[in-house]
DNA sequence: CTTAGGATCGCCT
DNA sequence: GGCGATCCTAAGC
C-alpha cells in the first residue's frame, strides 16, 4: 500500500528499557482525561529498584500478567503511580509514568487537582494520577481496552536520558525519559 | 530558589 | 517494625 503511513503502533511486548521510549511523545486518556506522555521510566525483574525483584506476590502480580495492562500500586500511603506492564509474559517488566502534557479534560484535572499551575497538574506519578482519577480500581485494566486509549507519537521526538528519582536502589541505571524541551517534566534533566 | 518534615498505607524482613 | 518508584507546605537564604 503505496503512500499509506505504516501504522506504527506501541509494542507492549519491547522490554521496558524500549517501551519506556516509545512512550515519550505517545498520548494516554482515561475517560477522555489525559494528554502526551512526556516522562517514563523503566523497571524489570533484573531490577534491585523494581517492584517485581523479589518475584511475584499479591501486589505486584499484574506486573507478572499480560503486556499492555495497568499496574497501579500505592506510593507512601498516600499516592497512586501508574505503570505499563511490558515484556512477554511473566517477565515482570513495566514502565512507569511520571509526567504527562494535559491537553483534555483539563477541567477535570483542575477539579481533582485544585488550584494551580498546569505545569503541575501531571507533573510527578501521583499527580498524573490524580489528575486523571487513576487509583487501585484501574489496576489490572488494559490500556486496549474502552476507558483507557493510548495512541503513539506521530513523529519521533527528542528524547532525554537520565536516572531515575526516588529510588535508594540501582540509582545510576539511565533508565528515566524525557521529552526534550517539555516544560510538562517532574523534574529537569541534567 | 532550596530544604526539611509530615502524612499514611501495605508490603516484606 | 522499617521503609518506600511521593507530594505539599512552611521556613530559610
Amino acid at each position: 500500500m503505496p503512500f499509506v503511513q505504516p501504522a506504527v503502533q506501541i509494542n507492549f511486548s519491547s522490554d521496558a528499557d524500549h517501551l519506556a521510549q516509545q512512550l515519550i511523545g505517545a498520548f494516554i486518556f482515561y475517560n477522555g482525561v489525559g494528554g502526551r506522555i512526556v516522562e517514563t521510566e523503566a523497571y524489570d525483574q533484573s531490577d534491585p529498584a523494581s517492584h517485581s525483584f523479589r518475584g511475584k506476590t499479591m501486589r505486584n502480580s499484574v506486573m507478572f500478567g499480560a503486556a499492555g495492562h495497568a499496574y497501579v500500586y500505592r506510593s507512601y500511603g498516600l499516592h497512586w503511580c501508574l505503570n505499563i506492564v511490558c515484556g512477554e509474559l511473566d517477565r515482570g517488566a513495566a514502565v512507569l509514568l511520571r509526567a504527562i502534557e494535559p491537553l483534555q479534560g483539563l477541567d477535570q484535572m483542575r477539579k481533582l487537582r485544585g488550584p494551580m499551575r498546569d505545569e503541575l497538574l501531571c507533573a510527578g506519578p501521583g499527580r498524573l494520577c490524580q489528575a486523571l482519577g487513576i487509583s487501585s480500581a484501574q489496576n489490572g485494566l488494559s490500556l486496549s481496552g474502552s476507558l483507557f486509549s493510548l495512541l503513539p507519537s506521530a513523529q519521533k521526538p527528542g528524547i532525554l536520558t537520565g536516572p531515575r528519582i526516588g529510588i535508594s536502589k540501582g540509582v545510576d541505571a539511565p533508565l528515566r525519559f524525557g521529552l526534550m524541551g517539555s516544560p510538562f517534566l517532574s523534574k529537569p534533566f541534567r
